[in-house]
DNA sequence: GGAACCTTGACACAGCCGTGGTAAGGTTCG
DNA sequence: CGAACCTTACCACGGCTGTGTCAAGGTTCC
């Protein structure tokens, strides 16, 4: 009982099964296949369909920002190319000083690698 | 002479005037302003304007997605929520650690710190 | 073996995005 | 003062996105 169909995910989580399949060519979130090649959505893929549901309604964000951002964590070169050229303007100095976030970021990395280290 | 319009910005870096004025309402790169309202590009602009167009056309991306990168840097809670999201699922372990590219963001971080530091 | 699922692939369609153009009005300058 | 700029605010339009639906075919199960 722990494998729900797509028709019966879709119920449970609030989208549509076409949205399902949506998701998954986006690259978020691939549902393992049974021998025959049905997707089977278990608790895990349950829970990122809801949570991410509340994360792109609560911040109003699409699917295709999110591909976007995970397209940055995945692709170093792209996303050091953005933080280069946001953080590049010596001249006309901003009103927020940019190692302030650069900062800001570190610790949220220090946090988030505490976090990591506490699930295992 | 070191302050073009915004035709003769258009005309050296490639833009149309129309898309100079679509940039800044997008919030990637304001112009400063003459006293009567006129936006004046200066050698910080132009770079930019012109870096800009390398990044976007090397990487694939477009201005959409500039300005999302630029909401996820100024934005904490997204940039958590999203991050959160992605690391969440302990159960099914993906083949790339997430403590890897977690620890590659934070040496990065500090080597952008170290530049910042070298450029004042 | 047939009903009720699943699969991929295609067509459809509204809505937004990037881009151009134009109109109405202010500014600069010869 | 008139030409040639600039401003903002619209309309237009092709293309991509998100979403639905349908078709043709395989799977499960009573």
């Amino acid at each position: 009982m722990d494998a729900l169909t797509i028709h019966e995910a879709a119920q449970t989580t609030g989208w549509s099964a076409r949205m399902l399949r949506y998701i998954e060519s986006v690259g978020l979130i691939d549902a393992p296949r049974s021998d025959s090649g049905y997707r089977l959505y278990g608790a895990p893929e349950l829970q990122r369909l809801r949570t991410l549901r509340e994360l792109l309604s609560d911040h109003d964000i699409g699917l295709g920002e999110m591909g976007f951002a995970q397209r940055l964590r995945s692709d170093a070169d792209l996303r050091d190319a953005i933080d280069t050229w946001f953080a590049a303007q010596p001249e006309r100095p901003s009103d927020i000083p940019e190692s302030d976030w650069l900062r800001f970021e570190q610790d949220k990395h220090e946090r988030l690698l505490a976090a990591a280290a506490q699930l295992t």
